[in-house]
DNA sequence: AATCTTTTAGAAAACGTTATAGTAATAAAT
DNA sequence: ATTTATTACTATAACGTTTTCTAAAAGATT
């Protein structure tokens, strides 16, 4: 237990000022090249470390980002968190993060706590719960106080920042779009019930799609579910009731387990249901068969939207230059749908 | 953009001493109700916060905590940083997380930058690179400096501090156990190659569970492998050279690629083989049919975790009373391993 | 009226650092 | 011989806060 040693205790200990220390540890062609051997071999000896609390209060910059995951727990965040990571650390930023686990409460308390002269900036996707009650005051405040703030993902547009979001109604359409020329007449949309505008854009992609090739939507063919019990039940039952032949499934859950009702039915994929995901995950790819699905780019997403925050902390763009950049996605067939395809 | 106002800017609008307003933000009984209140709603209606870091500076104590996973995409390791999450938010602290990646370099340069001031302890999970390079210096300095270590899941004898851990060879032990017990007897193993100590203990708990019920370990029957590609290629490869009607993976995604392999083959799970894998993650519970689990704690590893480091910085416990902490394991049962047991 | 307490406030030091301004001593230029 | 530069270093303020010590005024006690 030898505790750090600081500019002051090597000042007193080779009987020099502090701010002599502090210019021959920085190199200055202030002091003399023999006082400054001496200095740093003894910095050096002693292990100094420069304290960055210290640095940070002198500089006003601390050169530390504030992360908000909604949820750790999703393959998708994790990975946006990897491509954050790897442009902050690459850059020299250290990264806090906190994981609102789609409270408002968290949010709001994480927010205040990191907007004290702790971080230099905020990337975060907006949680379930504040969508739901509508109050942005916390994001607009911190940027009041000229501290940046990049969404993405889950973004709303009273909140005035950059914004990094999935292309999601385009990427809806182009899925339903790749059933029904797979030969798909009858396709099932698995959604959650939960009002997040990303779920209603996939709808609204899906909806479009069928309406452009004239199919009419069909409301037993939508299901809508809160729990994970539930929805094997609906699924069950939607497949009793109805003639299916593609289900396009709003996320990765619906789609795991979407297969692991089909599987127990004993109904084969793709030959009679064809199945396509989003989100381009671990579960997709692993499944029995492994799923065709929408590949959202949750590590480009991070980079995109570190590398925008970072511009923005080093003042590379004004403060009030403003984008929403959408990264597109790419559907990446697997063993869930068939290879046959009618032109329209 | 109205930048953060400061205790000196609040002294100067009230025409008061720093002091003073210092003081009265504190509720101090030297100040007169009157000025109190003035100052207080002075500074509330200026949405005044204390800067953190001139706190931190002030105190010794950031009240945060470094965080070091070699790799978020791994759901255990997620889980673990959800179970940390849970504590250190209860408790006031921010946490820094670090993703090094499985690089010995990062893992380096991450404890180092840290080190200054900016965290009052560390709960790390040792690096692949780090484990097979064997230098530990890093670890030994920080612990030098008097600040506390809290290690999880890798960890290594050489570093003298807590640690969190799984109970490796008890659970392998008992999951082979299990697949005798029902009935299997040609059991194999699927390892990877790297030699990490958690995998080689697995191995051991495999190995000495076969020979307590005298059998012979068929050294055919193990796989070690590099990469997923390889893995189907040597599963085949052993299903057709081999009688096996029970598995045994070291780590879910070995089970998720073994199912597939199964699947895919029209193996009957488990009439014809039973898997057991380790870690009982998402792909364990969504694979066709969900698997037969050794379930891992991730979430009380962290928060034991947690809770340990922040009694040792509150001192709360001495700084080297040293502990080890087994986290037990229990086997989840699923559909992927037979229900009817021989009683040994 | 003189002294002692209490109340209220401010000054200054401290945390660890850098940056600016200043001060000697010596060397160079006039 | 005097002024000017150069070299090598030190003092001080600053970042935003808390804390300890000091001081003045008011009130209480004799």
């Amino acid at each position: 237990m030898s505790k750090r040693i600081t500019i002051k205790q090597i000042a007193a200990a080779l009987h020099v000022s502090i701010s002599t220390v502090s210019k021959a540890l920085n190199d200055s062609y202030e002091i003399s090249e023999e006082t400054k051997k001496k200095i740093q071999d003894y910095a050096k000896e002693h292990k100094y470390k420069p304290n960055t609390l210290a640095l940070s209060l002198q500089n006003k910059k601390t050169k530390t980002i504030g992360i908000l995951l909604p949820n750790i727990l999703t393959y998708y965040y994790a990975r946006v968190l990897r491509g954050i990571e790897e442009v902050t650390t690459e850059k020299g930023y250290n990264i806090i993060t906190c994981i609102t686990n789609e409270s408002y409460k968290k949010e709001v308390d994480t927010m205040e706590m990191l907007s004290n002269g702790t971080i230099d900036g905020f990337i975060a996707c907006i949680s379930e719960e504040t969508l739901k009650i509508g109050n942005f005051d916390h994001f607009k405040n911190i940027l009041e106080d000229g501290t940046p703030i990049v969404l993405y993902d889950r973004v709303h547009a009273e909140i005035n920042c950059d914004k990094v979001v999935t292309d999601n109604i385009k990427s809806a359409y182009k899925a339903t779009r790749f059933l029904m020329r797979s030969e798909c007449k009858n396709i099932a949309l698995i959604s959650t019930s939960e009002g997040l505008d990303i779920g209603k854009f996939r709808v609204d992609g899906y909806l479009k799609a069928l309406r452009k090739y004239d199919v009419i939507p069909n409301e037993d063919l939508i299901i809508r579910y809160n729990d994970e019990e539930n929805l094997k039940d609906a699924i069950n039952k939607m497949l009793d009731e109805n003639k299916v032949d593609g289900i396009f499934t709003i996320d990765e859950i619906s789609g795991a387990i979407t297969t692991q009702v089909l599987n127990k039915r004993n109904i084969k994929i793709p030959q009679e249901i064809s199945i396509i995901g989003f989100t381009n995950g671990i579960l997709s790819r692993y499944s029995t068969p492994p799923l065709t699905s929408v590949n959202r780019f949750a590590h480009t997403t991070g980079k995109v939207a570190a590398k925008r925050l970072i511009d923005k902390i080093e003042e590379k763009i004004p403060f009030d230059d403003i984008v929403t950049e959408i990264i597109k996605t790419k559907l990446v067939e697997r063993d869930s749908t068939k290879k046959m395809f009618i032109k329209f």
